[in-house]
DNA sequence: CGAGGCGATGTTAGCGGTATCATTTTGGCG
DNA sequence: CGCCAAAATGATACCGCTAACATCGCCTCG
């Protein structure tokens, strides 16, 4: 029997009445490749017919679909950063410095939080990688073997950040934590602190950073310091019970180095409120040289790592691979700063 | 002349080795749509059949491409969240519940950053419409007449949060920001304070909370609060020096509002270095009860605003219309909390 | 025991663009 | 002027997936 019904005709799936390119086409009289190449490769064409399509965009008010696009071109346009959590303050401004970039280039950044939890952003990079974003922003270098093998079959270009490691994905923007920690071990002893200690968070990247403070007391002789660690994400309120416990177990405590500087503003409330004078008795130390760090009270001695950097320079990274340029130096070390302030 | 040379193999356009629904499908010996129903409608398969395609899936290690998906289903399973900038601490919370919600339900969330700038609100609009959205959530509920007529007729299901109005565009959550205002109004004259002042952001939604702060100061009959104002956004070094510069002019101040937690902590930092009692000389009060707020010292008065509900609230909305359900209660408010602290 | 219904799977035709190649027009120049 | 290369525009065939409809068994029931 012939299938004759399959040659009847179908109801539009959905159309609806959104405008396509083909409208558009035939409001400007021309082919739609033509309005497709006004959109994207405008140089391409006359300036009688740019301005002529133009006007018929104008006219109909069509917004491009960038899924059809995106499918056609294999160009998503997407790209995708994961930070371990959005209300830790330390990655917002490179996530700020980063969409800005991108949002310029015509990309729009997918936001996703993987929680500090190594299972969740495996997930979290299937849903991404099933979008075909033509980048991945990653926060940290730490990641499974299986999300760094379907990284890497994907094909997707990634950039690590905030961290430094020889042996990449892809892409590297970051800073050595251990040196970072150390640095601030050594501005403390050359400020005659004796009794060092350490109120840290228990992420990753915070652990590096105690380890090389460790590390640079033991260089000095000094042995044991003693920690506290609290949970990411830290907070003010955490950095306050710290320096109560560690005072506590450890009374002739005359300097502090605090993993983040809220935990520093933390530090420095407490020692406020029980009458503990900064930085005459206890010396204060943070990280991250947040917005507040400058206008505490004393102001805040803390490491600055320059966080628009390292967006801006993971958003070039993309960019440029998109473009099909090669990225000839793939590690970028932005480095940190000492920034010595009244706390410390 | 026949055009034969159209009749010439093409070379597929990029086709790499990306694995398709083909390819597993060829693996699982099944034709494509069983995968496609599998992956997304698992339950209308046979126990046999989708265990079948489980495996070939996991074999291959196929990652489906929702950019082909969403094309075809017009569902691309992304939710675009505009905030004015993603460093205002306030926002954040919404930010991550809604992400978290809807990461949950298979979707991705788009992050735009309008920088409190209707022009820049406009163009990310168009950004974001071309992605064609299953969803879209604004911060705020100004928007240029040319934006609502966009989002209107994309059709695209649209959140506003953080504010009230009597018309939305289509669904709000949120809460009344004169009400919060004349609220701590209130309460700071209870508390006796004769002399308020208020600092305040130069936003649109601060600024509707110092007016229903003025509004409730003149049903007691006090009229031209001094009021100091500062860019948004908000930092704790504009609120120490906006503390300072109203205290030059208005030195008999007793109580002062401030339109942000970071405002009123500087408040509480200026007043600490200048020796001024917090609260029985000043009392301070903030709004967000942002994550620091019970821990600073004293322990800063705010008004308490449940950002997480508003993302939450806001996902189901989109989620709910986007499974063709009708969504009856279209406006929530969500009212305020006033926490008394310690500073006032 | 045949009609009808239902559940499981397959076939077809797009979704709305863009890559690729073909064709036409234009411009430079001897 | 005529020729040829380059520039401008067009025709066609997909990109990888899913909606809509078709088909095929199998079971129920009169």
């Amino acid at each position: 029997m012939p299938r004759l019904s399959t040659r009847r005709v179908r109801r539009a799936r959905k159309g609806a009445g959104a405008l396509t390119l083909d409208d558009v086409a035939r409001v400007a009289g021309v082919s739609p490749i033509t309005i497709s190449r006004a959109l994207n490769y405008p140089h391409q064409l006359s300036a009688d017919m740019l301005s002529r399509v133009q006007e018929a965009v104008a006219r109909t008010g069509y917004i491009p679909n960038r899924i059809a696009g995106g499918l056609a071109s294999s160009r998503s346009r997407l790209v995708a950063a994961i930070v371990p959590t959005i209300e830790s303050a330390v990655f917002l401004e490179t996530m700020r410095a980063l969409t800005e970039a991108l949002e310029e280039a015509g990309y729009q950044v997918m936001l996703g939080q993987s929680g500090y939890d190594v299972t969740r952003e495996d997930a979290l990079l299937d849903a991404i990688i099933s979008r075909r974003p033509d980048g991945v922003v990653l926060t940290g270098v730490v990641h499974s073997r299986a999300g760094r093998q379907r990284l890497a079959s994907a094909g997707i270009p990634v950039v690590e950040t905030w961290d430094l490691t020889p042996t990449p994905i892809d892409m590297l923007v970051g800073f050595s934590h251990e040196k970072a920690g150390a640095a601030v071990a050594e501005y403390l002893h050359y400020r005659r602190a004796r009794q060092l200690a350490i109120i840290s968070a228990d992420d990753y990247r915070a652990t590096l950073r105690r380890q090389g403070f460790s590390e640079a007391c033991a260089r000095h002789g000094v042995r044991d310091i003693p920690a506290q660690v609290v949970k990411t994400p830290t907070t003010l309120g955490a950095g306050r019970r710290a320096l109560f416990a560690l005072l506590e177990r450890h009374p002739g405590t005359d300097a502090v180095y605090c993993s983040s500087d809220v935990l520093a503003l933390g530090a420095l409330t407490e020692a406020q409120a029980r009458g503990i004078r900064v930085p005459e008795e206890l010396r204060v130390f943070g990280f991250g040289d947040l917005g507040f760090a400058a206008d505490t009270h004393p102001a805040l001695s803390t490491v600055r790592i320059d966080g628009t950097a390292i967006g801006r320079h993971a958003a070039r990274f993309i960019i440029e691979r998109a473009a099909g340029r090669p990225v000839p130096q793939r590690i970028i070390d932005l480095g940190f700063k000492l920034i010595a302030r009244a706390s410390a």
